[in-house]
DNA sequence: CTGAAAGCGCTTACAG
DNA sequence: CTGAAAGCGCTTACAG
């Protein structure tokens, strides 16, 4: 330990932290003695040990960091998360809960946890730091005893704009949904997916929108990308074959989705809202989208991050503030418009 | 501790860790006690002192994280990070170098470091993480001994699009640059302005413009955005008064910026190119520009994250990677065209 | 294969 | 105001 330096020990510590009190003289002594040895303070890690804290709040991610960043949603989130913690703390530590990612968040090194999404492959993890005493917030996603709760109402939300597409008139209607579980593929909509989804947005989202149209069916998409949309659009609008009439709106459960299927509703020389009505979620403002404004249900994102900052704040310094909840409203844009 | 609950002591760690030789019994007991007490393996903070490793790679923003996220260079730099990173590893902890920001380098928990832009203001904490022996890896920016460096070559790349313009024989040109310090706001190049700058992508872009164009003058935009480019493309193209002659090209040292130009051109009445040449930086693929296809410096930013994150794991295991250098290619889109 | 001992580098009460 | 002692929770050689 440089502390030998000057002539003192564990005052050196006190001399970096400021805490307690010291001579000026030998304070001065031992920092210019740390100088000359080139020793810059304390190490981190000895110091989160014996304090117990190491400044660091983990952002627990659903997807590969490669998706979310793709993501104009989780980049608000994480933008609304940032500005709430300030610089001072230690930082965001970005963990994902992608298979083998699991064992990083439980033995990962930080002090708080914000989970953007909770799906019950956190089970274990959840449980894992409550008896460890972090404090965990949840963006969204299912409820999980001892973890704050910040919500957003996608149920109510997706109600309130399939009603909308239903007031317009349309009867034919599918839906592309974002991934329903951990099989990230392009597949037809089924009951069984339904009945074994594990993402609670993407089936809230479903759930309200069945409340307009109960038997409404479709696609689920890859992921959450406008690439994906795009061929969703292409099997929602192309089907063929007896009795089969193709949908005058889809409703996507996203905006990135939305937009992939309006590239794919174009490529196959429909109009846009003209014969086809397009509903998007999230008020992503995606640009390229030409000359469309796409009518969608325009979520605070930001806010939600901001909420879940205040929140970990509040927490680490042992308060105990309420679960936040968060609404949509509807953006009427230019994509939708009575059928034919 | 937990581990009196079967009845050793230490071999619980080996139980935990699997290194070392241990009965298949006496491991099985071990486990089923910790599972009785909830207890669920070793404390990262306390195995990270001990190991002298975290697992984690800190990721040092230039900008806050708020404008970070908001460039999609840096998203794609960061993607690229953490694909080579996979998440095995502990997770990226974001940390910004802005003024108090410096404090949180000093005094976070991470085994290696990435510094997206190396400048000057980093030059203490690049010392003290030298002093602690922590890896480091710098994308672009300044050069520091220690520091592995993955470059771009953004001097060539600058003089090669600024030769393009001039090859299209345009001679009055301005440039909109990226910000050239921590003053983040609009103002006229100045030569002091340039003598006192410490943005080294700023530089070097501007010096390989100037290559072609000796004098050239402009604007230096509040940060990297399409507003901002807007902003700063006002004043480059609204001026007037005796002798001065409206440019018929302008650089933008960014394609953000460049948008923002494009859209103040068009503002003013202006075409592109017809009545304005507009060219950028970066090959952002950005939406929203409408029916043009921006003329620019494609750069592989993805890459540079990769070879960062394939550094960081060859130096965190002991090895000697070389320096990365990395080459931008000119796009040649639909706005630029010759003077009218 | 298992246990006892030392120590990672610091900080926090506690005496002096 | 300053120093000596204990300990944060683990892991790593080292004996048995």
């Amino acid at each position: 330990m440089a502390k030998r330096a000057g002539v003192s020990a564990s005052t050196a510590s006190i001399a970096f932290s400021g805490v307690g009190s010291i001579s000026e003289a030998t304070r001065e002594r031992i920092l210019r003695a740390a100088d000359e040895l080139r020793y810059f303070g304390p190490d981190p890690r000895a110091r989160s040990l014996r304090q117990g804290r190491s400044g660091i709040v983990g952002v627990v991610l659903e997807d590969r960091v490669i998706h979310s960043f793709r993501d104009p949603i989780t980049i608000a989130v994480l933008d609304g998360i940032s500005q709430e913690l300030g610089n001072e703390n230690g930082g965001m530590l970005l963990l994902t809960s992608t298979g083998m990612g699991e064992s990083s968040i439980q033995s990962a090194v930080f002090d708080a946890a914000v989970f953007l999404g909770c799906s019950p492959r956190l089970t274990r993890s959840i449980e894992v730091m409550r008896q460890r005493n972090i404090p965990m917030v949840a963006i969204e996603g299912q409820h999980f005893d001892g973890v704050l709760s910040v919500a957003l109402d996608n149920r109510e939300a997706a109600t309130r704009l399939a009603q909308h597409v239903y007031d317009l008139g349309h009867r034919d209607v599918a839906v592309v949904t974002l991934p329903m579980d951990a099989v990230r593929e392009l597949r037809a909509l089924t009951e069984v997916i339904v009945a074994d989804a594990t993402t609670a947005v993407s089936m809230e989202r479903l759930a309200g929108a069945r409340e307009v149209y109960p038997k409404l069916g479709g696609y689920v998409a890859a992921n959450s990308s406008s690439d994906d949309g795009f061929a969703a659009g292409l099997l929602a609008l192309g089907g063929a074959g007896g009795g089969w009439r193709r949908p005058t709106a889809i409703i996507a459960q996203s905006d990135l989705l939305a937009v992939g299927v309006i590239r794919a509703a174009e490529s196959l020389g429909l109009r846009v809202p003209g014969d086809l009505t397009v509903v998007g979620f999230d008020g992503a403002r995606i640009e390229g989208l030409s000359d469309h404004d796409l009518t969608t249900m325009v979520q605070p994102a930001t806010e939600k991050g901001r909420a879940a900052g205040r929140a970990v704040t509040e927490l680490l310094a042992g308060g105990h503030p309420p679960d936040a909840h968060f609404t949509c409203t509807l953006h009427l844009g230019t994509t939708s418009a009575p059928p034919a």
